[in-house]
DNA sequence: CGGCTTCGGTCAAAGGTCGA
DNA sequence: TTCGACCTTTGACCGAAGCC
């Protein structure tokens, strides 16, 4: 019944039925993922038949694939079948949506649809009552708040093994480090007309995360109980931790995915061409697997689903760090750190009971979190200002500037 | 379609069925080229699975035949084998499209630095491989155990608050990520006679040193366990941090504090003088920084005084790094890294019930651990090996030559 | 109510593996 | 090394369900 052979990548001259059926039907951009004709959007994008359903199997499976080479293959029509771990990172990274994919319908009665994915497609499939639910497809508006931090976790009242935020911050443990109103970390996104897509929206967004950041260090209590220059020491040893994980937390507010691989798209052309930027500042060597560390970063990050007190606590402990040798008070630092992740166990085990390994493997974030250099930070982010000044130098004028009033 | 986790010596039955169905009923026509009994249309035409292979081997690897005879030699099922001169011409004259054989879906292996063909990359999916390929010596029961708390009941049968070495290893909990002979690390000093306060020394104790963790990471059956390539892939993206914790346990070993500072005036002054190595691997910015970083991160891990059990667990968990993209398996990696820390998480808090914050002080080591590049590293204590070989070569040939036995 | 979207599923025909 | 039986993955096509 269906045509018997269709070489869809030999058509120089287009099938018949081919052209009769694109005249007909409203015409898509191409693939975002592979260039190949796009079918309309799929989880989110436009995207071909194919990438549409790599991705679905991918995720329904909750499959991880693994790359031959150092994971940035070439995604496109010819060779998007090389590599499925470079296709499914780039389906990823150009904003294809995990949540768009349902659970399997075999069994017609309901699908599960809680957040807790980790599908278990075989489950009761016998009852066929009230599913009165409708399947709910990935229909609603998906920017105004899909996992916004407020519907995070709200402290139920009614379950008595979470805890709620008053009763969290009226503990001293929390409060000597921390207080509720600087949980706050919202980043406005930019209304300036730039195109969302391009590298001007990249360092627009990092900019003001830098200054988000930075703000937010300095409304700590603790730290600007600090001497003024070890302040400054401390952020200029974190800033590109504390930017990241202010990535990863704000990564609903702006097409994040998009944003990195153009990003990685730009610094690999800015590779090849060496007209501008004198050597002043060697190039970083293997740019792109930084900027694949850093989406995988930012991919088990999200993976944990780190609410805004977790994220905050966790940049807390990265701020204090007492491993800058020109500290003046390196003990200070240590002590707030520890009060740190003390307070974040707490909260953790509190609101996470069933889940005890959940502290370690926040705090492992952290090493994966270093390995982004600093000078691949600015690469990526701030390029621009590579070349005229350093970021370090930034710092020290927000600090100056800050310690004003 | 299948599921994830299916004991394979349970048949899929869909898949029996189809296979059956296939069997019994050839409802295909027979092939056109040599007149076996056609499975399916392949490359435009009815033909079995014979000629479908030997079509798509050909065109892949663009080879041509010769033939022996007139060109005219029969291609039936019998004698298609006798000449593949013939064999192809008939597919081709039967109607095989060359278009229609694909490009290879999983090569890219390009980047093998080694001549050694590395074919057969295993499978590239990470599910359970499903009929044949015999599963790795360690196969452990990943799905078996939940990870949920059950097993964070410390089996405690005396009321002693310390736990005994036997006692620790007799539990479960242990001995399936690291069995007590795998704490052993013991570095023999030197006994060349070198001064012991030359950079020949230095490079002495490094090497050893480098060559014990490897070992090391070799020993522990769960690592063994792992495909071979992410044995490499492991040990060629830890092997510093490995390095520095190995530096940090052994440290009484030898005159650290001095070596160091010899190797910071070594770097500084041939920093200055720029006559011997051409600049094939360009200089780390800021060396004397990061020899300052690695003197307090020692000094740092000093001051906590780890014992050795406390050793093994946290370099296991730097060795069972899930952020690597080339991984194959990242989950079992990660399940693994999950399982070590959950081990040292138990360890700590019986050893040291008056301590509740060490695990995560512990933990917070491995980020200043990540600082110290591997580039540093290598320039620090390797740093004759530079210009010939980098170290990530020498991981390659120590994995080799130990998987032979 | 019918077209438009975007989910879902299906299965022919690509792919790959690995003992013989 | 090549062959080919056996298995997995891909993606073009189609139906379903919720909006206009």
């Amino acid at each position: 019944m269906t045509e018997p052979f269709r070489p869809e990548f030999f058509q120089p001259s287009p099938v018949l039925s081919r052209t009769a059926l694109t005249a007909l039907k409203p015409v898509w951009g191409n693939c975002l993922v592979c260039g190949d004709r796009g079918t309309g959007k799929h989880y989110g994008i436009v995207a071909c038949e194919g990438c549409k359903g790599f991705f679905k199997r991918s995720i329904r499976k909750n499959l991880s694939y693994s790359c031959q080479g150092n994971g940035a293959c070439p995604v496109d029509k010819v060779h998007r079948n090389r590599c499925q771990r470079c296709r499914l990172s780039k389906c990823l990274s150009m904003g294809m949506k995990k949540e768009a994919v349902q659970c399997e319908r075999k069994p017609i009665t309901k699908c599960m649809e809680d957040g807790t994915n980790e599908n278990h497609p075989r489950t009761a499939s016998s009852q066929a009552p009230k599913s009165h639910s409708v399947h709910p497809v990935y229909q609603e508006k998906p920017e105004v708040q899909p996992l916004t931090p407020s519907s995070i976790s709200v402290p139920s009242p009614t379950n008595s093994s979470q805890i709620s935020l008053s009763e969290l911050f009226s503990t001293e443990q929390y409060d000597s480090i921390i207080s509720s109103e600087h949980l706050q970390f919202k980043l406005n996104p930019p209304t300036l007309g730039v195109s969302s897509l391009s590298m001007e929206y990249v360092y627009e967004i990092a900019t003001r995360l830098l200054f988000l950041t930075v703000d937010w260090a300095r409304s700590i209590q603790a730290f600007r109980g600090l001497d003024n220059n070890d302040q400054l020491v401390l952020l200029q040893s974190t800033w590109s931790d504390l930017f990241m994980l202010g990535v990863a937390q704000c990564a609903s507010s702006f097409p994040l995915s998009p944003l990195l691989t153009l990003a990685a798209v730009h610094m690999e052309r800015s590779e090849g061409s060496e007209d501008h930027k004198p050597p002043v500042f060697p190039k970083e060597p293997n740019m792109l697997e930084k900027i694949i560390s850093v989406k995988d970063l930012l991919f088990s990050l999200e993976k944990l689903g780190l609410d805004y007190v977790e994220y905050a606590f966790l940049k807390t402990i990265v701020l204090f760090n007492s491993d800058c040798p020109s500290l003046k008070n390196p003990k200070q630092v240590e002590r707030l750190q520890e009060k740190a992740h003390c307070a974040l166990k707490l909260y953790v085990e509190k609101q996470h009971p069933n889940n005890p390994e959940r502290f370690a493997k926040l705090l492992l974030r952290l090493p994966a979190t270093r390995m982004l250099t600093q000078r691949a930070a600015e690469e990526l982010f701030f390029s621009p200002l590579i070349g005229t000044v350093r970021i370090e130098s930034i710092m020290n004028n927000i600090i100056s500037n800050s310690l004003s009033f």
